[in-house]
DNA sequence: CTTAAAATGTTATATACTAACGATTGAATA
DNA sequence: TATTCAATCGTTAGTATATAACATTTTAAG
């Protein structure tokens, strides 16, 4: 019996898959109409196969499986999808991974800050105001002004952590 | 007249490099030696070129000042360096850059963070016991042990912002 | 000294990413 | 509907980042 807390952010049980990756293209697609963007064929099928995998995805992963699809993928095809998504807030990079992870808007307005699990490979995406807030000090005390703010924290998540 | 906080941690007035360097190296020397740990000459001038930069350093360019003094570099001589001194704790990795910069101490017994002025490039090791208790505390709130933090805030330093 | 482990040299290759330019598509409008 | 201009995509090539594998040398310990 497993007795890692059931709200961790971990927490997969109950979790359909179909309906997760479902819900997130059709998030997608309203937001790249609200914005004017348009959400391709390539586009969209980079970020299905990012959500069905639902860990961090290689560039180079993504390219061999559209490969294997239609057959006439190069780097830049999948690239320019990845930039495509970033720029519109539809996944993240984790940068200490060098790979992407769709974006479950879990950061709310703040930025987006993730932990890590070494060993299920998982990702959850947390808010923290309060990271955020203590930041913000931070950088102001330094007269520093932020654009972007990388938060990746590896380490071993409930589930695993209990599986030993 | 710039003024920018003289207490800012990007102030670079009144710092004499060629100590800053010197320094440096003495305490990796010591630190090698408490620790049993071998700072061949190679992994020295490799912490010794990271530090008279100054600045994110990449691997590459290591090697090309390397090959420069030396003739018979190739990458893993200088990745193997870069990992010693990574293990060691004498350098840190910015993730967000590819590049690696000499550990200052300044995140004390924290993990580190930085600030990366993107306009100068130059980066500031900072200590935030805020930052890292709410860190713990999401942490501790999701089951989560925590490993190693990626901490990397992109912006504009004041002196950066001040000239305009 | 001998020797075993650590460090380095060397070659090759894997992975990550981008530049440049031509072809195609598609939305806006003449 | 035909035109056109911008966005997207295809394609080739190249640069940047990093590691695998194995031979050789160095070093510290016995």
């Amino acid at each position: 019996m497993i007795d890692a807390p059931q709200n961790s952010v971990f927490d997969a049980s109950g979790h359909d898959h179909g309906a997760c990756i479902h819900d997130a293209l059709a998030r997608a697609e309203t937001r790249c109409q609200q914005k004017g963007l348009r959400l391709t064929a390539i586009r969209r099928r980079v970020l299905e196969l990012i959500w069905e995998n639902h860990r961090p995805t290689k560039a180079y992963d993504l390219l061999n499986t559209i490969n294997a699809e239609r057959g006439n993928a190069a780097p830049p095809t999948v690239y320019r999808a990845l930039d495509f998504l970033l720029d519109a807030g539809l996944i993240h990079k984790i940068e200490s991974l060098n790979a992407f992870i769709g974006c479950d808007a879990g950061h709310g307005d703040g930025h987006p800050k993730f932990l890590i699990c070494r060993a299920c490979e998982r990702v959850a995406e947390i808010p923290s105001p309060a990271v955020d807030n203590a930041l913000a000090r931070e950088a102001k005390r330094a007269g520093f002004t932020i654009d972007h703010e990388t938060i990746e924290i590896g380490g071993t998540c409930a589930a695993c952590a209990h599986r030993g």
